[in-house]
RNA sequence: GGAGGGGUACCCAAGUGGUCAACGGGAGCAGACUGUAAAUCUGCCGGCUCUGCCUUCGUAGGUUCGAAUCCUACCCCCUCCA
C-alpha cells in the first residue's frame, strides 16, 4: 500500500503539528475535515471550500452506495471527479451507521445489515464491501469498516463489540491490499481504559498509515472523552496520524489537540450553521435571537470570513427568518472558517511553543 | 330594504351546555444539535402573590347549579336578492 506519509513538524507537550502527503497533496495538521456525507458539504460549493482553504472533506461509504449508488460514481472515475473536489477525501466505511441507524442495523460476524433511511431497502455492508466501495470512490484516506459501540453497553458488551471490530479491520487491512491510499485502524474499547489499550495495541500491531479513535462523542461526559482520547494516543506511534472521530466542539477540538490528536471530523460546524448556530472567538451567536435583528454588526468584528467581510447580523437574522438557503450557505461559511482557522491557529501555536496560551484563551470562552 | 352566513387569544382556525384558559397551524420568545435518517428537533406562548386564583371566545342583558356554546337586543363584517 501506498503510505499516507507523516512527518512530525513540531510538539509542544503532546501537541504535535505535522504533515500527510497523500496522494493528492500536502494536508498540515492538526487538521479539520469538513462533512460532507453526500459528496457535498451541506450548503456550501466546493469553490467556497477552496476559498476556506479546505484541505481535505469527508464523505461516506454507506449514503454514497445508496445515492447515487456505486455504479455512477465508477462511471465518473473517482468521487472527486463526481463532485469536482481535486484535493484529498476521507471516507468514512459505514461503522458510525451501525450506531446512528440504531433499530435499523443488525450486526453478525460477517457485517452489518442496514434498512435504508431512504427507501427501506436491505443493505448489507461487510469489511470487504466498504473497503471496496472506497476503493471505487478513489479515496486517499480509507477507514476500516468497525462498529461504533454506543455508549450504553456494558462492559461485557464492549469487550465482544472491540473484538469484533479488531476482527473486521484484519480483514479491512487483507481487502484493501497493495491499494494506492492509505488505511486507517480504528480504535474502540468503550470508557474502559484497559480494552482502549489493548484495541490500539492490536491494531497496531497490525500496522497501518493511521489510527483512529471511535467511539467517542456518544453520549459520555466531557471528562471521559478527554481521559479516553489522552489514554488512547499514549499506545499510538508518534509517526503515524491521529484522527478523533466525529469530535467535536471547539474546546473539545483543542483539548483533543493537546492530548495529541491530529486529525477531526464534525458536522457541528455545517449543522449547527444551518440552525443559526455560530462559532466566534467570543462565544456563540444565535442569529435568530430577536437581539440581532437591528444588529449591523458582522458575526464577529475580528472575522475575515466572505461573511463577516460583507453582511450584518441584522441581515442574516432576517435570511435565517425567511428561511433563504442563502442564509444556510453564508453561516456555513463562516464556521468553517471559525473551524479552519482555529486548526491554523493551534499548529501556529504549536510551531511557536505557545500551545497552552492558546488553549487556556480558548477554554476561557468555550469551557 | 329583504334573505342567508359570520364575529374565538398577535394572525389563521377548531370547539357549539360541564372533562375549556379553550384542538391545530403560523408568527413570536428561548434552547438543543459532536465519524449528518437533521435547512431538524424541543420547550414556552392571557395575567398573577402560579399544585391555586383572576380576566378572556363582538357588546349588553338573560336562562341555568354551570355558557365560547342556549335566549333577547344591539354593533360590525361577508354573500345573494331588490
Amino acid at each position: 500500500m501506498i503510505e499516507a506519509k507523516f512527518t512530525l513538524e513540531a510538539k509542544d507537550g503532546l501537541a504535535r503539528a505535522g504533515k500527510i502527503t497523500t496522494t493528492r497533496g500536502e494536508i498540515s495538521t492538526p487538521v479539520f475535515m469538513p462533512v460532507g456525507t453526500y459528496a457535498s458539504v451541506k450548503s456550501v460549493s466546493p469553490k467556497d471550500l477552496e476559498e476556506l482553504n479546505a484541505q481535505i472533506i469527508l464523505s461516506n461509504t454507506f449514503h454514497l452506495m445508496l445515492r447515487p449508488g456505486v455504479e455512477v460514481i465508477k462511471k465518473h472515475g473517482s468521487l472527486h471527479r463526481f463532485m469536482n473536489w481535486d484535493k484529498p477525501i476521507l471516507t468514512d466505511s459505514g461503522g458510525f451507521q451501525i450506531y446512528s441507524l440504531g433499530a435499523n442495523a443488525k450486526v453478525d460476524e460477517e457485517g452489518a445489515h442496514f434498512k435504508s433511511p431512504v427507501n427501506g431497502d436491505k443493505v448489507f455492508l461487510s469489511p470487504e464491501q466498504s473497503i471496496e466501495v472506497q476503493k471505487i470512490l478513489g479515496s486517499e484516506l480509507v477507514m476500516c469498516f468497525d462498529e461504533c459501540t454506543p455508549y450504553s453497553h456494558d462492559e461485557t458488551m464492549v469487550r465482544r463489540s472491540m473484538e469484533l471490530s479488531m476482527r473486521w479491520a484484519l480483514r479491512s487491512k487483507e481487502a484493501f491490499g497493495a491499494n494506492p491510499g492509505a488505511l486507517f485502524g480504528i480504535v474502540q474499547g468503550g470508557m474502559f481504559p484497559d480494552m482502549r489499550e489493548e484495541s490500539a495495541k492490536f491494531l497496531v500491531a497490525l500496522g497501518f498509515s493511521g489510527y483512529a479513535i471511535g467511539g467517542l462523542s456518544v453520549g459520555e461526559s466531557k471528562k471521559e472523552m478527554g481521559l479516553m482520547t489522552r489514554h488512547t494516543t499514549a499506545f499510538l506511534p508518534e509517526d503515524k496520524p491521529r484522527y478523533l472521530m466525529g469530535v467535536g466542539s471547539p474546546s473539545d477540538l483543542v483539548r483533543a489537540v493537546d492530548s495529541g490528536v491530529d486529525m477531526f471530523d464534525c458536522v457541528l460546524p455545517t449543522r449547527n450553521a444551518r440552525n443559526g448556530h455560530l462559532f466566534t472567538q467570543n462565544g456563540v451567536v444565535r442569529i435568530r435571537n430577536a437581539a440581532n435583528r437591528y444588529s449591523l454588526n458582522p458575526i464577529d468584528e475580528n472575522c475575515k470570513c466572505y461573511t463577516c467581510k460583507h453582511f450584518s447580523k441584522s441581515y442574516l437574522h432576517h435570511l435565517d427568518r425567511c428561511n433563504e438557503m442563502l442564509g444556510a450557505q453564508l453561516q456555513t461559511i463562516h464556521n468553517l472558517h471559525f473551524y479552519l482557522e482555529l486548526m491554523r491557529k493551534m499548529r501556529a501555536s504549536i510551531i511557536a511553543g505557545s500551545f497552552m496560551e492558546f488553549k487556556s484563551k480558548l477554554i476561557s470562552v468555550y469551557g
